[in-house]
DNA sequence: AATCTATGTCGCAAACTTACGACATTTAAT
DNA sequence: ATTAAATGTCGTAAGTTTGCGACATAGATT
């Protein structure tokens, strides 16, 4: 017993849970951003751009395609890696959607624990 | 060499993959809507509420505490935990940021890969 | 004091993640 | 046809996460 019991919470839950998951790590990020930032999309070299090897990097952009936020397209030799904009934008919402809910009773201040 | 290279990342990059992971399990998703859910702070017995262990509940307790997203104060034989609001606010901007950055440009739609 | 209840702590097992080197594949040049 | 460059795939090693039972603590009751 020591899989991930996910199964026994909501889809919404799951979903967040998964998306959260794609930006859990540093290179994840890194990449997202690194990908926004360039106009064109730009190809595998991405690699170059972080402390990581090709072999790493290649793994990650493969976790980020498995949730569809980015696209890959080969195109000869190189390959052409891009930002699911779209999706994002849900995401995006999906996100603001939970911390509205999280924030919006008045409980625990900055410093002091709650008053309950 | 298997351990998280995030030393290499900026501290956004690194703050913002923290924080994602403490949401990359939908236990921790729950737990927090679960807490805001509840006007007043609710114990421990949030064990009750999901199909999780006690000791798995309270593990996942300690991830969120240890970010500081919510705080739990021991009162008598029982505890009271809550969110930590101030601070999700601001985890909330963060997030909006960096989506708002990711979905700036005009990459691909929603089907089609980019034209590059 | 003995007990009950609500917590917290330990240690372990299984699964997942991260990182990489080495090898395979594919397209474009020479 | 060879070779070179850019990718993709495999297997492995080590670290981290998830889940839980068993045991420890600490107030509150009786």
């Amino acid at each position: 017993m020591t899989y991930a019991k996910t199964a026994a919470f909501t889809q919404e839950q799951q979903q967040l849970a998964r998306v959260a998951k794609a930006l859990a790590h540093p290179a994840r990020v890194a990449i997202i951003q690194f990908l926004a930032s360039k106009q064109t999309c730009i190809s595998g070299d991405i690699a170059a751009e972080l402390p990581l090897s090709r072999t790493t990097v290649f793994q990650h952009l493969q976790e980020l395609k498995a949730l569809d936020l980015i696209r890959g397209e080969i195109e000869g030799v190189t390959v052409c890696y891009c930002l699911n904009t779209e999706l994002l934008k849900q995401v995006h919402q999906q996100f603001t959607g939970f911390f509205i809910e999280a924030t919006a009773g008045a409980a625990c201040g900055p410093d002091e624990a709650c008053g309950c």
